[in-house]
DNA sequence: CCTACCGATCGGTAGG
DNA sequence: CCTACCGATCGGTAGG
């Protein structure tokens, strides 16, 4: 009995903590880090500000634990994909297919990772930068192969990289369930887009 | 003599305002406007945060100074390559430059007026909303005119729209003087990638 | 999980 | 343009 308290107990801060986690996300995304106080998140978790601290150390933890979550999803499915035997011009496309995914099932927490990293503290913010740069090397070496290799285009890697990354980011500040278009569709007209151009 | 005091306190006065703007767009664009106190402005600026009010109305002004002077260069240039007579696709090329261009001119001022907009007041908000909503759909619409054409690929109109104005933010995010490319090659490679796609 | 409260910092004003 | 200072709000703690 005493240990099946504790076991709920236990579930129970669990659940607690990713309600802030999430609800954080939420308003992180609509107010920013900064435009965001404890006080404004208990009100939507549902407590006083002071009694979130028996389930998070700071307001500062909330970001880390957002912002790696994130990116350790995204640098775990890259090197999925790197270690296929897909073309090159498969792996970008996979690339895309897996952004979309990642936005579809968490948006909110892929824009604060994106916008609010600025405010980690200075170690974890490095740590997060560091990440993320490693996560630029491995894209960027997927499109240098594939223009040695004759499948795409050559021009500055740098270039080609930052606007994919950049036209797979604003999905996140567009996409709503509501709108009419599937996520397939939109994947779809992503890559013959990036891969193909606008021109007919 | 009285009336050449009066001018020139003016001109000084003027001048510390410009200062006062740009020194807040450079610690908008590093820290945020949440992030950037009065008082790391006034340092900057070279008096006590207290002295800025003499030339600002308030934190809140100079946001607004900022953004509605990017707001404005857009929707003033678009309307420009609107009314000339060019094919879809020079109208598209010719707003890919101007983006390039205004970034280079004032990088902090554009990153501030996409990013920190929604910190404005809930009126000046919506006001940069609907100028922001009037250029999207200008652009939108040469877009649109141009799949109608045969210029373009159809597909999903917004896609296209937001793949294309993301791409040309992450610019700003990017560029540096001190990069090992041009001004002009980097909007050549953005109109090549943008326009006809990375597969060779 | 709450009440009560802390020191720090914020944007901004008064008065000179 | 500065000194001195205001009320408000912040993240967070103590104690229960």
């Amino acid at each position: 009995m005493i240990q099946e308290l504790t076991i709920n107990k236990k579930i129970n801060k669990i659940n607690k903590k990713e309600l802030i986690l999430s609800e954080a996300a939420k308003l992180f995304k609509e107010k920013g880090f900064g435009g965001t106080s404890m006080r404004d998140l208990a009100e939507k978790v549902g407590m006083e500000a002071a009694s979130m601290y028996n389930h998070i150390k700071s307001k500062d933890e909330i970001l880390e634990l957002i912002c790696f979550k994130i990116a350790n999803q995204y640098i775990s499915q890259l090197q999925e994909i790197e270690n296929t035997n897909q073309t090159f011009q498969e792996k970008l496309n996979a690339i895309i297919g897996l952004h979309v995914q990642l936005i579809i099932e968490d948006s909110a927490s892929v824009s604060v990772a994106n916008n609010d990293w600025k405010y980690l503290s200075e170690e974890k913010k490095n740590q997060y930068k560091q990440i993320r740069k490693s996560y630029e090397k491995s894209f960027a070496n997927i499109i240098e192969k594939g223009m040695e290799n004759g499948e795409f285009k050559t021009m500055n890697v740098s270039v080609a990289l930052f606007t994919m990354l950049s036209s797979l980011r604003w999905i996140e500040l567009w996409y709503k369930p509501s709108r009419e278009i599937t996520p397939q569709e939109l994947e779809n007209d992503l890559k013959t887009l990036l891969m193909n151009g606008l021109n007919s």
